[in-house]
DNA sequence: GCGACAG
DNA sequence: ATCTTGTCGC
């Protein structure tokens, strides 16, 4: 028996990189990186964060996968693995990706589309851990972000899902999006194989009662609870 | 050279 | 990212 080919062919390497590296590395995978329509309706959207202890090097990584309609949990999955990488501003995926990885393995139901607790293209070298991810497991992505990494916007309305675009230059790379009335914006840009309209609509779609969309911000809710387990015992 | 800098 | 209670505002 023959290993199928991949729908989309993903971009396997070597994630024990030094920073300088790592970022030769970005440069080259950026070539790769596809902001097309998504192909296929959204039926599963998944939720993907790490945990961890204050000053440890222990990371818990968790994704969560959501039925797009009525946004309700229905699979997860978690790793937990010790990491070496260093944070630093526009390197989180080679901090990150390595445990969302084997939590993404271990999952039974693959999402059609995930969105990663971090930036997509509104990245430097358009490489942040959602684009990253996308292009490592040839799935879909969007980054949400709570903070901006680098580009200029100007302040959205006031009112919910009004949005504004990033700028590097005279380039969109994604969009401060108000979220909830009156509260600071969240940052939005398609990862891969997904464009900015799209990852637009699907952050907007994700947005309930909070500021932060469904998926991340579940994510973010258990794999806290799944690492403070850990730590109990 | 200086300031900024996802998680 | 993580440690944390109350508190102010819609």
């Amino acid at each position: 028996m023959s290993d199928q080919p991949p729908a989309t062919p993903s971009a396997v390497h070597d994630w024990n990189l030094d920073p300088t590296a790592a970022v030769q590395l970005q440069k080259a995978l950026r070539e790769r990186i596809a902001l097309t329509p998504l192909a296929k309706s959204v039926r599963l959207i998944g939720g993907a964060d790490i945990s961890f202890n204050m000053y440890s090097d222990i990371f818990h990584a968790a994704i969560v996968v959501l039925d797009y309609r009525s946004m309700e949990v229905v699979d997860s999955a978690y790793f937990t693995q010790t990491v070496t990488f260093p944070y630093i501003p526009g390197l989180l995926s080679f901090r990150e990706i390595p445990t969302l990885l084997r939590a993404w393995e271990k999952l039974e139901q693959k999402p059609d589309v995930v969105m990663v607790d971090g930036h997509g293209i509104a990245h430097p070298r358009r490489m942040g851990i959602a684009t990253h991810f996308g292009l490592v497991t040839g799935v879909p992505t969007l980054g949400c972000a709570k903070k901006i990494l680098t580009g200029k916007y100007r302040e959205p309305g006031t009112e919910r899902g009004e949005a504004s675009p990033i700028l590097d230059g005279h380039e969109t790379i994604g969009y401060a999006l108000r979220s909830k009335r009156n509260v600071k914006p969240i940052f939005v840009s398609p990862g891969h194989l997904l464009d900015l309209e799209g990852a637009l609509e699907i952050a907007r779609h994700c947005v309930l009662k909070h500021k932060l969309p469904e998926p991340t911000r579940l994510a973010h809710l258990m794999v806290n609870d799944y690492r403070r387990s850990a730590n109990a015992g």
